[in-house]
DNA sequence: TTTTCGACTTATCAAGTAAATTAGTCGATA
DNA sequence: TATCGACTAATTTACTTGATAAGTCGAAAA
């Protein structure tokens, strides 16, 4: 693939990305982001096999952006506990992203079909992976306790999640207004708070 | 209204809720409680006015059981640490009673017509209030920190909420077996121990 | 007066269908 | 290799209909 074509699968991908924040998945025809690059339709089937293929790819952009940033995060000469404050703020941040791409409405996130599943699945792997990291360099410089349950990675992912998803339920039941983020944000942050308090040694 | 009638009351409600565990709210037939209680499809009418308020007084019971079971939790003569472990195991048991009901059904749940909001949101206060007296007293005998976030009870709630909420999730992408709620009741349980060492005294 | 019920109406839901929109294919072309 | 016009096939939507079950009412039994 030539140098010209990796600028128009770029392009296309930016088209896109920008097409589905603003109406979601569903929402967005392949010929409007064809019309934005000055494209025929069919000639964005010789970049994306298929319309889902092109969401994946602007949502593995994203995340592999958020990826980067924690990596980039584990490198920083700050605690354990600073770095797992960070870590909550950017995964919000994250989040919020793929919300308005509509990737996470109530409909894609409840749809059992949901053409994310796999790519999920792995996110979280990943995100056990370096929370998992951030944990085992507390306890090896004596910020945390060293008997931390092996589950507790896991958890603590799982309330972070827990704690978004009620809020997506909210927004779906149209209790939230404006400051629900702001909120949510805060809840993650003082629970994350008393969380890290546990399992510190005192 | 006589004793007689009262009875009645009860039995119709007690056929109702055996059905409504079996086979979920709308798979059950009021001509079928009817025929449970011996009596015609319109008498059950001169009772409640709708089957909805024949399901709901059903959840209004289940929901009074808990209540009970915590107040006198709150009475007995043990830690507030231990209160708060009990009242997620009381919980928990509520929440898979009404998930039999098919109450908490990913449909129902998400469901912004819910019968339920209502009845969902004055239990809620509910909660709040018991838990901040178990905050509270832990606060007033020095097992809990004093300068401990109002929020916290709020928070500690969403927690519990969120992490029931992923199952319920998990439950509907057929992604849960058997041990689903086995590992969530453990989930809980770690968490707020972790939570209930954040909020200590050392 | 309180309670019951048969016979009725009305609302809801599931299945099917037709029309329209849009995803995706293919062969031609530059 | 890259593009596209013209095509097909799949999905979605709006509508129809038939059936089931919710809910009403007036009469009558207790």
């Amino acid at each position: 693939m030539s140098e010209i074509s990796k600028e128009k699968e770029k392009s296309i991908l930016n088209a896109a990305r920008k097409r589905f924040a603003h109406y979601g998945f569903s929402k967005v025809t392949m010929d409007e982001i064809a019309g934005d690059v000055e494209m025929g339709k069919a000639s964005l089937y010789y970049y994306f096999p298929t319309k889902e293929d092109l969401f994946k790819a602007v949502v593995v952009q994203e995340q592999s952006e958020f990826v980067n940033n924690i990596e980039s995060l584990l490198r920083k000469q700050i605690s354990a506990a600073e770095k797992l404050n960070e870590y909550v703020e950017q995964r919000l941040k994250y989040f919020r992203d793929l919300v308005n791409l509509g990737a996470l409405s109530v409909h894609s996130v409840f749809d059992i079909k949901s053409m994310f599943k796999k790519l999920f699945e792995d996110f979280e792997a990943q995100e056990l992976i370096l929370l998992g990291k951030i944990i085992e360099e507390g306890k090896s410089n004596g910020e945390f306790s060293n008997d931390l349950s092996k589950d507790f990675v896991k958890i603590f992912l799982h309330i972070l999640q827990g704690l978004r998803f009620r809020v997506v339920k909210l927004l779906n039941e149209h209790k939230a207004d404006e400051d629900t983020y702001k909120n949510l944000e805060c809840e993650m942050k003082i629970a994350t708070n008393y969380l890290i308090k546990g399992i510190s040694c005192k």
